[in-house]
DNA sequence: CCGCGGATCTTCT
DNA sequence: GAAGATCCGCGGA
């Protein structure tokens, strides 16, 4: 696969609705290059977070040290630790100051796989190197390292995100309850290919 | 197959 | 002190 076909997509691509690129997001690739290699999947499944609105949303309180890349520009990542162990990778979105970002939930894993596999255990399943936020990031070497990198002109060795080459325009999505939260529990704020195995759960 | 607890860092009450 | 945008391994059905 020739780099020119994993351009990183404009930071417009970013600066719109979270709901919008939530859902637009999906069928993208997410690739990161480091020392040890390239590993990428399809975006399968993503989650949309809207401070100014939105409760359970990590700025929805204002600003903190941890939540500072959510506030800044969009088109940068927002790492955050979760539960003290795993790291999830949001995409910023709208302007900065919204603090608005997309989770990425899920990737069918693409390129890399031995790589991954090496990052995750030898004995994980195609299908379980990527389903779940922390194991994605896990399985693509991202780390609080990432967080507030820039995904439109990324160093070299970084992350971004790029159009899937031959990636069939009319996918089915499907909505569902956000994943894990408790409060705005019933906003259908997640996205996903229905029918995908690579997606992270199925809706209740 | 399903439910539960442990790991362990940030934020909030 | 407790909860949280999680994951894994264990025990029981």
């Amino acid at each position: 696969m020739p780099d020119n076909d994993l351009a990183p997509l404009p930071r417009d691509f970013y600066a719109r609705p979270t709901l919008v690129v939530a859902r637009d997001v999906l069928g993208k690739t997410l690739v990161h290059r480091s020392a040890e290699g390239l590993t990428a999947g399809i975006i399968v499944e993503a989650e949309a977070y809207v401070s100014a609105i939105d409760p359970a949303a990590h700025g929805y309180r204002g600003l903190t040290a941890r939540v500072r890349s959510m506030f800044g520009p969009p088109g940068h990542a927002y790492v955050y630790r979760s539960h003290g162990i795993h790291f999830c990778l949001n995409l910023v979105t709208e302007r900065e100051g919204e603090a608005a970002a997309v989770l990425l939930r899920a990737l069918q894993p693409t390129e890399g796989i031995a790589l991954m596999r090496a990052r995750r255990g030898e004995r994980i399943a195609d299908r379980d190197l990527c389903r779940g936020p922390g194991r994605l990031c896990q399985a693509l070497g991202v780390t609080l390292m990432h967080d507030g990198a820039d995904l439109v002109t990324p160093d070299p060795g970084s992350l971004w995100v790029a159009q899937t080459p031959n990636f069939a325009l009319e996918t089915p999505i499907a909505t569902s309850p956000r994943i894990g939260i408790s409060r705005a529990a019933d906003w259908l704020w997640r996205f996903y290919i229905p029918g995908n195995p690579y997606v992270s759960a199925r809706p209740a």
